[in-house]
DNA sequence: AAACACACTTGATCCAGATCAAGTGACATT
DNA sequence: AATGTCACTTGATCTGGATCAAGTGTGTTT
């Protein structure tokens, strides 16, 4: 159950197996099916959630009620609305299951106790947010600066298996497109070749 | 010298006068005109650099030449090509002093050396990283689901200050709107009060 | 096999914001 | 005082992508 967890965590820091066995203590093993609920807008997000299996998806949902895909989070990731997470604020992202998946969850608690006890916690999460950072920003950039083609051939190129799991609509909404626009944009390419 | 720096770092971690000590010594003081470069595209990110006086711009150019402003970094920010100096690949982004600016920099070997041997650095960084993460995550929802003034209006909210002190044509391109797009929707805002 | 749902496509029209092109007004330089 | 320059404004036009509205094709339920 913790495989992939440790593989992660080992690429980064490295761990006796006594941390090991601090770290494993303070998770909590969830199962979720598709479409079920990880955490609603307006609920807070009690959870920084890992994902060992499975396929997650987190979107905000506007006021003319329609949603906005924020990010994918498949196994070897985290995610969870970190602001609610860690101010304990009401949420304003949904997340829910694209497929059958299997999560290790930590509280804000158990999280500040453990890079207390474990401050090499403390390291391969500063890592991890380095890194989320340094992907965030290019996201940041394309969205701002590309044409939707250029975004969407970005994509493609940096994250091949995305674009396979994870139905079109969605991906459509990742990029900030209309289902519809995608559509074209593919049928374009397709054309061109 | 070092005043910002350590306000920042006391409110996330406590550190003894020993450790203070370790950590100024990995730093490097600087100081920029106005106009003047501290990262060019195509050059290598080698510091991260801290902001003790003045504001800096860190933008990307894309092929046809145009400015896309990425973030601004006054008093307290730390600044650079994050993907550069974390891998030592060629910067994507250009950094230049908007006033003239007083930095606190560090090399990625002392960055390194720095959070091994005080590892509070690790958790600062771990801290500062996610914080940011956060407001990177509230811009990118922004930039996808508001509309051109709905963008304007969160800024001027959540970031009064930054208004007033940069050019409204850096604005307007931090905002991914074209300088025209600005100046008409300010002026819509005015016509409505 | 008929009916339905789901994921995607195609076409026609519309619009927010870009682009191009002249202003304007406040300082700075000569 | 005239000239230049910088930051911004205003107006006219254009366009990428959104929106609305029918399809189509495949798999699933009855």
């Amino acid at each position: 159950m913790f495989e992939i967890l440790f593989l992660h965590l080992l690429k980064k820091v490295s761990l006796s197996h006594e941390e090991q066995d601090i770290i494993k203590s303070f998770f909590i093993v969830k199962k979720l099916r598709k479409r079920q609920y990880l955490l609603q807008a307006g609920d807070v997000c009690k959870y920084l959630c890992f994902v060992e299996k499975g396929l997650l998806r987190s979107y905000n949902v506007d006021d003319k009620g329609i949603e906005h895909m924020n990010m994918f989070a498949w196994e070897g990731w985290w995610t969870s609305d970190m602001y609610s997470f860690f101010t304990g604020e009401k949420a304003v992202i949904n997340i829910d299951a694209i497929e059958d998946t299997e999560l290790l969850m930590i509280t804000m608690e158990g999280f500040e106790k453990m890079t207390l006890i474990v401050p090499k916690m403390d390291r391969y999460f500063r890592i991890l947010f380095q890194n989320s950072l340094i992907t965030k920003e290019r996201r940041l950039i394309s969205s701002i600066t590309h044409t939707a083609e250029e975004k969407y051939t970005n994509l493609v190129e940096s994250n091949p298996t995305l674009v396979q799991r994870v139905p079109q609509n969605l991906i459509a909404s990742y990029l900030g497109l209309a289902p519809e626009t995608l559509s074209r944009i593919k049928k374009n390419i397709a054309l061109r070749k």
